[in-house]
Parts: structure tokens; sequence; C-alpha cells
DNA sequence: AAGCCGGGGAG
DNA sequence: CTCCCAGGCTT
């Protein structure tokens, strides 16, 4: 599959590319320690680099090692993720770091199947935190690897809908022997199909292996399916985002007022939830842990948990 | 394998 | 407006 002259052409020209262009995140900075790398991969699941920037500063200059996350009230992780979305990671990340703090000393753990065993963090995370962070040589496939891999490679203009035991097998036919390599190889890539062999509008006039681009070579043909966009306007996760905008914003809120305060914020457009939709959303909050329901008082209130 | 789970900026 | 982003978890 791999021939091995075309394989070390690409480790030179992207890793050397990277060398100029990769970005100076604050997660790569050689200070960074592994609790800093591991926040950071967590909060980029599915979030843009530009929004997770300000979040991740603050977060570990508030809680810069996994025990002080660890101690915090869940209220005030989730007010400090903010609106990354998929508020279910920051508690995710605060067990993590609770796991970490009772169980490994304090310290991240150093292999791919220890931190596998974390919670919220999956084969993508677990590879990126041991490559990253501990120079381990982990296959690491992400979104922009899966896509410059599908077009330098396989000559494709998309991966797979979902990640293949094939698109695996390349990745791993694709990684440099050298462990140090490897780890640069991972970065590098990453930063390729973030920065030039993007989504929408590739620009394959920056691209240091366009020459070489087996997607190119075949005339960048159209993707082989059409991708179908997640729903959002009305949608449950739709109306838990503008529940949980409410208890960022105000901590506290009457069950009854929150249809009327909801919509008056406009978080949900021109969308009226029923109340059979409401009543659905709160319960799988509280359910999450991103909520917690008090019907001691005079009426029933919801608020940030703990 | 498929569905669920946020939010916002780019095109 | 649609699409996409350093995915993970549940069924």
């Amino acid at each position: 599959m791999s021939a091995p002259v075309i394989t070390s052409t690409l480790h030179r020209r992207i890793g050397d590319w990277f060398d100029v262009h990769g970005r100076a995140l604050p997660w790569r900075d050689p200070e960074c320690g592994p609790w800093g790398i591991l926040v950071s991969e967590v909060m980029l699941q599915q979030t843009p680099v530009v929004r997770v920037l300000p979040v991740w500063t603050a977060w570990m200059e508030r809680w810069p090692t996994p025990r002080d996350l660890a101690s915090e009230s869940p209220a005030e992780v989730i007010r400090a993720w903010g609106r990354l979305g998929y508020p279910r990671r920051a508690l995710r990340l605060q067990a993590a770091a609770a796991r970490i703090a009772g169980a490994h000393g304090n310290e991240v753990p150093d292999t791919a199947a220890e931190l596998l065993a974390l919670p919220g963090v999956g084969t993508y995370t677990a590879a990126a935190v041991a490559s990253f962070a501990f120079g381990r040589p982990e296959v690491v496939v992400d979104t922009n690897i899966r896509r410059a891999h599908a077009r330098m490679v396989s000559g494709r203009a998309l991966p797979e809908k979902s990640l293949t035991a094939a698109e695996m097998a390349l990745a791993r036919d694709l990684m440099p022997e050298d462990p140090l390599e490897a780890c640069r190889w991972n970065a590098s890539v990453m930063e390729l199909g973030a920065l030039v062999c993007t989504a929408r509008a590739p620009r394959c006039g920056q691209c240091p292996v366009a020459e070489v681009c087996a997607w190119r070579e075949a005339g960048m043909p159209a993707p082989h399916y059409t991708p179908t966009g997640q729903a959002w306007a009305g949608t449950d996760r739709q109306v838990r985002g503008a529940i949980m905008a409410l208890l960022r914003d105000s901590g506290q809120v009457a069950l009854r007022e929150i249809t009327e305060r909801t919509t008056a914020a406009g978080a949900l457009g021109a969308h009226r939830p029923d109340p059979a939709q409401f009543e659905r959303c709160v319960a799988g909050l509280v359910a999450d842990g991103l909520a917690s329901r008090d019907d001691e008082g005079p009426e029933p209130l919801l608020s940030l948990p703990g």
C-alpha cells in the first residue's frame, strides 16, 4: 500500500511546511504540560481553535492542575465552559480530573490505554494526548487528518462518513518510523488539514504536497456522497442550549418562566417549543448532571448543579 | 451503524 | 441560508 519513497516525501514536505506555518498555539508551547494538552483536546472536540483559545487560557489560569478542577463546584465548571457547546464535556473533563487526582497522583497518565479509560476521552483524544504530551507514536486520526489523507493519498474529496478500519490502516501505514517524527507528523497533517486542505475551499496554492496530491491528480472529483448536516432549529439540542444559556446567566430560574425567558432571549429564533419538549429537555439536563431541579419551595426551580 | 449532543463563524 | 468544526457516548 504505502510506497516508502512517496511517504518520505510527504513526511519531509509537510513537516517542513509545519515548522514554518504551524500556529503557535499555547498548548503547543513546550512549557504547556500534559494537563493543559488534555484540556485543549477535550475543548477542541467539535469546536474550532479560535473559540477554544480564550476559554482554555482562563481555564488553565484558574485550574492549573487536575486536583484544582476536581475540587470545584460543577456550577462554576459549567459557567467557565461558557459557549463552547456540548457542556457535558465540561462535566466529563471534571470527572476525568477527579480520577487523575485520585488514581494517578494528580498526574495525567502517559499511555493511550490509560487515557482512554478517562471520561470524555475516546480513541482520538487518547492518541492525541499520548502523542503530543508524551511523545508516543500513536496513530492520531481526526477530521482534518482524515480529509487530508482522503485527498492526497486516496484521491477523494472527502473521507468516508464514519471512521473506517481502512482509514486507520492507511494512517498507520503513513506514519514515520521514528517516534519523534511520528509525533511531528501527527501535528503537521492535522495543521495542514486545518489551514490548507480545508473542507470548503482548499488552498492548494499554498499546499506543500499539491504536486503529488492524488485528488488533484484525479482532477479534483466531487465527493462520492452528499453530506447530510445535523438538524438544529427546533431540536432538543437547541432548546437545551437555550436553557443552559439561561442558567449560566441567572444561575437559577423558575421552571414556569423557562418558556417565556428562553423565547424572550431570542435563543430559539422563531421556534416555539411545546411544554412537552421543555419538560423533556429539563429532565434530560437533570439526568446529565447539567442542571438540578428543586421542588421543595413554593414553585419548582431549575439551577446549575452544586 | 446510527442517533444524540451546542454553538457560532465562514462561505 | 447551509456547512463544518483536534469527537464521545449510548443504543
